[in-house]
DNA sequence: CCATATTATACTCAGATTGAGCAAAAGGGG
DNA sequence: CCCCTTTTGCTCAATCTGAGTATAATATGG
């Protein structure tokens, strides 16, 4: 019963207020993409957190800044895409503690095999800020409701129906955004990702798109990241935490777009700014950005000190329509 | 490089309104308490909460219900009070899953080694209801007045004054309940609980009261405790997990009663009462309760079937002065 | 059996917050 | 200088919050 324990690192950057990750390029068998990831070394590291940063550094050359513990993975069956269920072989045991960190800087990676690459790739059906993925979302509905109606009895499918309408916010349910992992899991156990097929040893079926499903990950990966995705959508509402991936100063509309690019959602613009205000989480520099097409824009700073000063909350995200 | 995983519990009950522990009496060289905890058998366990699931009822004879995981630990030195940081000994490492887990019935443990304990004993000034606590306050106040100064240098002093007031809100600065962790961290940090000199190889000075510091626990398991109640301090406020605790039916009083126990704090009935009615968690049975001393108060049940329904949120806690 | 204490529940009211939109300001490009 | 675009300032009604006041329904003690 030998255990190892590895970590892995949702690395999160936003370029031009779209949210990346960084992800490394498959070696694998199929190629697949997934996160960095590294085995935890006891011996070397007192803790995770002084581990994950210093093979991130290593790797790709940067630093991380802020770090937050995500959640610690140990289902089996996670680390063998191939393995059964009942199959107990003891030393496939892998345990993954996953990570959350946030960047400002989305530095080039030169030798290590890893991209920064949108994270709407990985979930097209998130992104719900045009209307460039409804085509997605109704793809989704009607295999949701053929997954709901294959239930084995009334109940089970009355629930199944309920548990996707209430996911995906169909039925003019409310689209709650910081539901990323429930999402994807009952797109795994509706098996409308390949990760489901992979998992039992299966061939996933061609009817399986990467437009609709998107791009798939090796190993449990998809579900470490969408827990990120699902965290980073909480916090950012009650704590500073878009700062982190922003540079020194910025404008108040590039603030809004990335906030928006996280949420997937698009804000109303004003009562965005007049709850920023009240925060005062910011301040002018009096330096104007000119580049904007319009009106020019002041370029504001984040008061660091307020995390020492107040009970900080996050940034108000006032929905739009 | 040997590593072990274990399991540690914080299960929490409301016995009349008050939150509650399960501890296990110490058989550890001094006697302390501790959480429950159990290595994880990768072998038999599919996955932690399976695993978590099936010790607990081995041991204590019941089965849990609400359980959510709250966080890895794995410093080096949590195993062995007296190892030095230094110490590389690669046999000693453990990694610590922390669950918290929700029962309304405080079942009394027969055979187990375990025992209820309202859980301000761990934290005497986490109980802000009345003012029996204010002296543990102000000596805490006094003690990390004097660790502030002895900052080594001025700017690492007036950190340290500030940090102290943020968590513990002195000056007139805001107390955020769900702080429990960082309140405790800081105790440990300004070596005013007994842990911080266990885990240097020290004996603690008698001028630490467990009147003041709380009753200590065996490793960090006060940690892990602290951890669990910041979770469910914050939690309660946006998800309906008080129900967890409560009985079938209950009277509206004693749900207040409980989310005050939870939180430490006294709220504002009347506004209670039309935040909770807003949000259609409850619904009158038309029994009465005429113990209550007074008017009988109608007994409500928690509408569970609204957990499938909305986007539930928590319950409203609306201060009192 | 009435006065009193005690708790439950209903209602009120001002101040703050929110959601939505209009309008002026300040650039750049014909 | 007029049009287009984006920033920024301001208004208004609806709703929510915090803090009370008032009334209802019991148990108890004289």
């Amino acid at each position: 019963m030998s255990l190892r324990v590895g970590l892995s690192a949702v690395i999160v950057a936003a370029i031009n207020g779209e949210p990346h990750v960084l992800a490394t390029r498959g070696s694998g068998s199929q190629g697949l993409e997934g996160l960095p990831f590294g085995p935890f070394d006891p011996d070397g590291h007192r803790t995770f957190e002084i581990g994950l940063r210093d093979w991130v550094t290593a790797q790709t050359g940067f630093d991380l800044g802020y770090v937050e513990q995500l959640y610690t993975f140990g289902d089996r069956g996670r680390e063998l895409p191939t393995a059964r269920l009942d199959d107990v072989s003891p030393a496939a045991r892998i345990i993954s503690v996953g990570y959350l960190a946030l960047t400002p800087e989305a530095t080039e990676i030169g030798a290590f095999e890893a991209v920064w690459r949108g994270w709407y790739r990985y979930f097209p059906w998130e992104d719900r800020r045009d209307s460039s993925h409804d085509a997605t979302l109704n793809a989704l509905e009607t295999a949701l409701q053929s997954w709901a109606h294959s239930g084995c009895n009334k109940a089970d499918q009355q629930d199944r129906q309920n548990r996707a309408a209430l996911a995906f916010g169909f039925d003019d349910r409310a689209w709650i955004e910081e539901r990323v992992l429930e999402r994807y899991e009952l797109l795994y156990e509706a098996s409308l990702v390949p990760e489901s097929f992979w998992d039992r040893g299966e061939t996933p079926p061609d009817t399986i798109s990467e437009l609709v499903s998107g791009t798939p990950m090796r190993s449990d990966h998809r579900r470490i990241l969408a827990t990120g995705m699902s965290r980073l959508r909480g916090k950012i509402k009650y704590r500073p935490v878009v700062f982190e991936l922003m540079d020194e100063t910025f404008t108040l509309s590039a603030l809004q777009e990335t906030v928006e690019g996280v949420l997937g959602v698009t804000l109303h613009k004003q009562n965005f700014r007049r709850a920023l205000e009240k925060t005062n989480f910011v301040e002018g520099t009096g330096q104007f950005e000119t580049a904007t097409g319009g009106r020019p824009a002041e370029r504001f700073r984040f008061r660091r000190e307020i995390l020492s000063e107040k009970a900080a909350l996050g940034v108000q995200t006032p929905r739009r329509k």
